[in-house]
DNA sequence: GTTAGCATGTAAGGAGTTACATGATTTT
DNA sequence: AAAATCATGTAACTCCTTACATGCTAAC
């Protein structure tokens, strides 16, 4: 129950998922993968491997993918390639079943996002849905203050709530062309048991 | 010396040049200020006060600049108002004078451009132009990663390094409008001592 | 034969969050 | 007088980074 949903947790159970690799791979993946988005140093990934080789999620699998470049005759310390087990993969299901704001916070929704490939429908929409729904709180907020201060910023502080509201109203605008392309896409394929489109903004939490 | 340039300090400080506030205040300022970029919680908030008052960087003042809505007779616990003393004020503009990469990474970014308005115009420049150049070596690293990996990832995938290009694109054309502004805004004002318009995009590549 | 890049790790700690705890003031 | 919001704080914790330490392997 240990609720350890760290977001690089995800990240190395859905690439380990999609082919078994190495640190260092793995490290390198995640950078280009998650581009912009988010960028791990090997001061968390090897921990990370190490917490979920305990937990029994991965396991070191020597015997490498590798096509026989050098058959290892001597045994040399090879590259440590983990592979997903049927526990870790379960607890992946897991993590991607989240759909609530865990999914859509910053930090966490664009690694959510890399491995939509691999989550449910009705999920993915739960998350998109759920993000934008914070997004455009978000916007609201700023529009107000920023209104109600008009005249007693400068010019710098304006610029940049200026800048960053456009920046979200663009991931917004981004945000209704996927959902657009997931309703129309799943409105034939009867596979995940979907009842309506439900409100899906309810749950924003509003803490200011 | 000892480098305690934690991103919330230099907001707080700039906050209290611009004018003494107590803690709550503080915090909703910041929200607004920083907008999307940045949000702090009290439980970092009023540390950070703390060690700035050990530090002698600021000082409680209890007889606020409040108009006198009530004249504190019994003297009633008040609300805590810090300003910043003659240290404090030294300490910010070293803090605003950090031209380097601190100054233009993801998460100090915001926080520096906020407080422009109290910065140098040289330094203005050389971190519009740091933080350019490092968006572009950002920039052209995902698209070497996505021309390599073509044909190899899954629709999402693509879509979010697609996504994070097209912003951080953005954000490179934003930060050209603002340097052009700054370089026509700065040639006749003698205001501060500058020798001549060096460098500064050393290690940019300039592609337009 | 030495630099550069691949590969794996650990120890210390920085920066901030969550959850809690408390009380004052204003609004209803 | 209850509820909301203003206001201040602390302890425990999480997640991740930096800096270090080590060795192998490919290229020049």
């Amino acid at each position: 129950m240990s609720k350890r949903g760290s977001v690089l947790e995800l990240a190395v159970l859905g690439l380990l998922h999609q082919s078994p690799m190495h640190g260092y791979e793995l490290r390198k993946r995640l950078s280009t993968t998650l581009g912009a988005f988010r960028a791990f140093s090997y001061g968390s990934l090897y921990p990370c491997l190490k917490s979920l080789v305990e937990r029994g999620l991965i396991v070191e699998d020597t015997a490498a993918a590798d096509e026989g470049t050098a058959p290892p005759l001597t045994a040399k310390r090879a590259k440590i390639v983990y592979r997903l087990t049927a526990d870790g993969k379960d607890y992946l299901q897991n993590l991607l079943a989240e759909a609530g704001p865990a999914a859509w916070e910053d930090e966490n929704f664009g690694v959510h996002f890399a491995f939509f490939g691999q989550t449910d429908a009705d999920v993915r929409l739960r998350i998109l849905e759920g993000r934008r729904s914070r997004l455009e709180e978000r916007l609201e907020n700023v529009r107000l203050s920023v209104s109600r201060a008009r005249e007693r910023v400068d010019t710098y502080t304006l610029e940049l709530q200026q800048h960053g509201l456009e920046s979200v109203e663009r991931e917004v605008r981004w945000l209704n062309e996927l959902i657009q392309t997931e309703r129309n896409s799943t409105t034939s394929t009867t596979g995940t048991n979907r009842r309506d489109a439900p409100s899906a903004a309810t749950a924003a939490k509003n803490k200011e």
